[in-house]
DNA sequence: ACTATAGTGTTATAAAGTAGCGCTTGGGAA
DNA sequence: TTCCCAAGCGCTACTTTATAACACTATAGT
């Protein structure tokens, strides 16, 4: 199936891979009314939807914002630290950490199904050691 | 400073800690209007970032909605799982996972600054001993 | 008294996300 | 081959979440 319906999904994607940066729902509908000017945010979080189950885009909870996977494919959920400077998001995979927050959040019997972890901070290349003063 | 000011302040902490579960704001907000009809927004947003900047509330990321502190205070960053089924939200604190995790992200010379962590899963009272089949 | 500041009131608006309908298409079952 | 189903999309309208900007009041400190 689907050879006409995709027709979102690799433009998206792209858009993903062209930005280093955190991009929000609204930012890629305005990038999709350059191709068609009366595609409305239903379309847009669609195909988003599609994109996060295929895993192949993370939502930034606490930005309101998705960025692409960086990883090759991995179903390890991610640990992403986003630079509040320049807004560059980098991805981790850490399995003992997700191992030791599930078995914390496990001591009074919860069971854990999803991991959100962001950092938020400052990058190598904005720290103070590149802006001294 | 503020005995007249923070009139709000001890509302909606209170409304906080008669509840279980996360509040929206506008939860709150219509709390409040029972008081006082012509409340707006603002003045919860307001209320909101007073009471997380004294870290008595918590904002849950993922779910646009607060919790307070279950803590008696502390300044760790809170590890808070969230039961998708009942909306209970508990809180745990882990040195320990803050450290590896600034150093995982520190690698490529990340400064880790403010630390999200928020897990869903099912709560011991919902899980499937408590409710088979 | 004067001033800085914290808290609030108010209007308006921005930003983020969803409900719900229906159309088209292509693949498989009958 | 015909029918139906599922996926993807168009579209309208709407809800929910959050902020900008400006004004006012009362208290604490000097």
């Amino acid at each position: 199936m689907t050879k006409r319906g995709e027709t979102w999904h690799a433009e998206v994607l792209d858009i993903f891979r062209r930005s280093s940066s955190p991009v929000t729902a609204y930012e890629i509908l305005e990038v999709l009314r350059e191709v068609n000017p009366k595609i409305a945010p239903p379309t847009v979080y669609r195909v988003l939807a599609a994109l996060m189950e295929r895993r192949l885009i993370h939502r930034l909870e606490s930005m309101n914002a998705f960025v692409s996977c960086q990883c090759d494919h991995h179903d390890q959920p991610a640990i992403l630290s986003i630079c509040d400077d320049c807004g560059t998001v980098e991805e981790s995979i850490a399995p003992e950490i997700m191992d030791r927050l599930s078995s914390i959040t496990g001591k009074t019997g919860f069971s854990a199904q999803r991991h959100v972890i962001e950092v938020h901070g400052v990058c190598a290349s904005c720290g103070p050691l590149q802006a001294p003063a």
